[in-house]
DNA sequence: CTATATTTACTACAGGTGTAGTATTGCTAC
DNA sequence: GTAGCAATACTACACCTGTAGTAAATATAG
């Protein structure tokens, strides 16, 4: 079968790769508040799993594996937005904003962001 | 193990069975491109799983097995949307309209039913 | 009525995914 | 240098998911 998207426990490694540039497993468990209560194998696992689906590779220092990122977070970004956008907005965010607009499922905060956003990008193109 | 979320294919069959309200596995192959070139009892397991999982239910007309939603679309959307932003946008609106105006991934028209949304929205709240 | 086609109900199978156990290897503190 | 802890490599297992085959029931055309 063809891998799905990235599920969130993946997307929270890969951030913390991102920012850490290499990680060892334990260091990838304690980075992350979900993977707190679950047994080191199973972080291993998924580090494994990674790098045979190759998001991620791994190099040795002394015997200790480092797990290191080798895809572009730019892309990946990209690829799981056009995805979601795609399959329930038909493509279009303004289709999404409409609708949260709609249901009253954005907060006051991130409405004024969204805007000034929009505003700057205005300016940019005066 | 949980369910994921919906599939590309699984949204398809929603979307159309809200629209038709209750839809053979005949009619719903007929309504979905994708679905073509797959074996009818494809679409029938889909349906069935469907229905194990509680998105669908069936009545028999006759003999014939005819398929309908039970889920709400508007909770699903609101669902399916909080997820992808919390996994990979912080929860932000903001964060993604960024993301795409800065890549350059959003159309010139989409954007401008962007603006024109908010402008709306705007106008509500004077 | 009977041969053919449609539909249902059930089964199957490979590969994904969350979760983790076990055996072995290697490091570390006496 | 050895007992114990930590890390790696490998294996396991149940449920998910895409895909479809097969047998049995039912409808349909002649």
């Amino acid at each position: 079968m063809k891998k799905q998207g990235l599920s969130g426990v993946e997307w929270s490694i890969l951030n913390s790769l991102w920012e850490n540039n290499e990680m060892t497993v334990k260091e990838v468990q304690g980075s992350i508040q979900d993977l707190q209560d679950k047994a080191y194998t199973t972080i291993q696992t998924y580090l494994e799993r990674m790098v045979k689906y190759k998001y991620l590779k791994k190099r040795k220092r002394g015997s200790i594996n480092f797990y290191y990122p080798v895809i572009d977070r730019e892309s990946i970004l990209k690829q799981e937005t056009t995805s979601f956008l795609s399959k329930i907005f038909n493509g279009s965010v303004s289709n999404l904003a409409a609708f949260l607009l709609s249901t009253d499922n954005i907060s006051k905060e991130d409405l004024k962001k969204l805007k000034s956003i929009l505003a700057e990008e205005e300016k940019k193109h005066e």
